[in-house]
DNA sequence: GTCCCAAAGCTAAGACCATTAGCCAAGCGC
DNA sequence: GCGCTTGGCTAATGGTCTTAGCTTTGGGAC
């Protein structure tokens, strides 16, 4: 039998192909057999590379935080180009990366914007990252959390409010996309406007 | 064999008290092995009261709809007493409970705060809400969405807006509840000071 | 060029799940 | 007292993950 050429790496991508397939429940849905299946291997062949399914259930989830994160990161490096233009600027100078980077309220709605980007394109992998956030990286080290706090603290506002104000924004978008990709807006009114409202409510109103 | 006298309603009751014990994650957890374990009984025999997982699950998640909604709808009828001690107040006359409902933003207020408590209380069965609100009632019917919206209405701003901020509510505490349940704020900072801090900016700045 | 061995595949088997089919007895209505 | 509905059961099927142990591949050492 002619070997599959497997690697972790290589397993951990079809896992992220299959969440990917299989909508906002492509995260729970996500199982051995599935992968075997498309890595055209046997399900035990995958305890080779990976931890059983809990193991492969985090590196799948941490890869979609460092996803997630890199999105964060590219909107507001780059205010005009957004997400998926990214390539076609690649032929550019290496400077144009050094564009200043978004401060204060902009950054928060342009990190608000990308997390919503990030979860309407990949469902799935936004779930991901919720049951992966807690657990892995404390305070300090780079994720969309401390993203969202950096910005917090160049508003300009009191110190001893950036914990709250933190929470506030996480809490806002977190559930607002939650929302969405449940299904939980009935009414046909544009969610696109009722998003930006809640951002303009709240940014507006921190203090 | 002495027959267990069981019930679909005994059945949905021995589910949530599953749910209930199994924290956060009870709700995922529900399996037809711990209810029928818990009744005495046979896995097959739960078929003959409930229609496989899935209606079982639907059933529960009903149940936890009617039972938030009802603590919500408390905690605007009564303004002091919360929710725990309505039972204290049995034996108070019946005019009792006729005292005038919450209004605008103490209604709102009082909603998102009996949906935490909920939460915190019944996580399993706040999560089973989720699942749930989405497929069961469309609008108009009474539900916790209904609730909001009615608050809302009463704020006395534009009605173009409703909408949003309906939308804006239920995100925020929405989120917040989740990222709380699913320990996403690492940080000691007193949570409840947080939520208070989201409701006081996102209601004071509804236009 | 050969040999060897670590790693990567496999099958088999076990422990849980949910579900369906079909049997049997309990106990209520008449 | 009889029967029939109904609520329990066992058995069997097919799905999941997991472990154990075997086979074979393919590359590195010599």
């Amino acid at each position: 039998m002619p070997r599959a050429g497997l690697s972790r790496q290589a397993v951990v991508d079809l896992a992220l192909s299959v969440v990917d397939d299989g909508g906002p429940s492509g995260w729970s849905d996500l199982a051995l057999s599935t992968v075997a299946h498309r890595a055209g291997v046997a399900v035990p062949s995958l305890y080779k590379h990976v931890d059983g399914l809990p193991g492969l259930r985090s590196a799948v989830a941490a890869r979609c935080v460092a996803d997630l994160t890199d999105a964060m990161a590219r909107a507001i490096a780059r205010p005009a180009t957004d997400l998926e233009d990214a390539a076609a600027h690649k032929d550019a100078p290496a400077d144009d990366d050094r564009r200043a980077t978004l401060a204060g309220a902009e950054a928060v709605r342009a990190l608000a914007a990308a997390i919503r980007a990030y979860a309407l394109a990949h469902p799935g992998r936004y779930r991901a990252v919720q049951s992966a956030e807690t657990a892995a990286l404390g305070p300090g080290s780079a994720g969309p959390v401390e993203l969202v706090a950096r910005a917090v603290r160049q508003l300009g506002l009191p110190a001893h409010r950036w914990v709250d104000q933190v929470r506030a924004i996480r809490a806002a978008v977190h559930g607002f996309v939650e929302l969405e990709l449940g299904g939980g807006f009935g009414l046909p009114e544009d969610v696109e406007m009722s998003f930006r409202y809640l951002l303009d409510t709240l940014v507006a109103g921190l203090r």
